[in-house]
DNA sequence: TTGACGCCCACTAAATCCCATGATATCCAC
DNA sequence: GTGGATATCATGGGATTTAGTGGGCGTCAA
């Protein structure tokens, strides 16, 4: 399976461009699309990133029947593929960050990308400093006790 | 299963390079991916470290909604796989200690591999020997009840 | 014609490969 | 059991490749 990991800084050019990890694109390099799949991310100055294979499992995923009874939850799970951006690879490794989601997560000559699992982001540097800052205090405060574990306890957040 | 054991001390070249124990290689050589993944291990001079395998097992853990079902926790247990770092064997089984990951172990010109069963640490030898010394202080104070034991008696966790 | 885009090349620093060496451990013949 | 041959391992260094970045040029569409 794909996995996405670490902290890769990257620059952005005045074209536009930005390289994509030469790790990523080699967990991509099985997939049918030379590319990867940028949507805008909810609540914070990123791009949730993946590849192709994951966007055709979203879209077969809608094509069940049984997943979404509300058609309003359809409707909002749809309007992911039209905020969802294709960007191929050029021959160097690079794509072209296309400006209204460069503007949503407001990325300007720098970004960062953030390892996230099956999928991973790309941050507004400043913004992933302050977000991890604060991921950091709420980490020591309520104990790290989901870490490194493998079946991670189902938490009832109401026990007590 | 993986079962990481024993104590190795080892250097850290110029390069940043450290060899992996000959016998960590040995169990991770059934592993998909060759290599090993390192994680700063939180309250100590230390990485967590481990195969690949376990990393995608977090990863599916992960993709399940069920798990968390606070957003919280969700974001808390996907930061592993920012600050995780994938590391391949060179032709000679060794890897290259990225400086981040280097600095929070403090570690210079050498560091110790310490087994722990299906994960082990790579340690700033100073510091683990403080660690190992503190814990045999406390060992002979409470006594050995828990060493051996197949089922420790579960310790109610801080929750809360 | 002007800008956007795809394709190509170039430069530099860093990562990776490859080989050498000494030490240790293992094996095998006797 | 002993001793010599062989293989394995940890470690160092040089050579080669790759990654990230910047820029040029032709093509196509507005």
């Amino acid at each position: 399976m794909a996995l996405f990991t670490s902290e890769y800084p990257f620059k952005v050019d005045r074209k536009g461009r930005i390289s994509v990890p030469a790790d990523y694109r080699t967990v991509l390099s099985q997939e049918s699309y030379p590319g990867i799949v940028l949507i805008p991310a909810r609540g914070a100055l990123a791009l949730d990133g993946f590849g192709n294979g994951r966007l055709e499992s979203l879209a077969e995923a809608l094509d069940d029947p049984e997943i979404y009874d509300d058609d309003e939850d359809l409707e909002q799970a749809k309007q992911l593929f039209a905020e969802a951006r294709r960007l191929p690879f050029d021959g160097d490794g690079r794509i072209v960050l296309p400006p209204e989601i460069r503007d949503h997560a407001q990325i300007q000559d720098k970004a960062i990308y953030v390892g996230g699992g099956s999928t991973f982001r790309l941050w507004n540097t400043d913004a992933y400093a302050a977000y991890k800052a604060k991921l950091n205090e709420n980490a020591t405060a309520k104990g790290q006790s989901i870490r490194l574990r493998l079946a991670p306890k189902k938490k009832k957040r109401t026990e007590g």
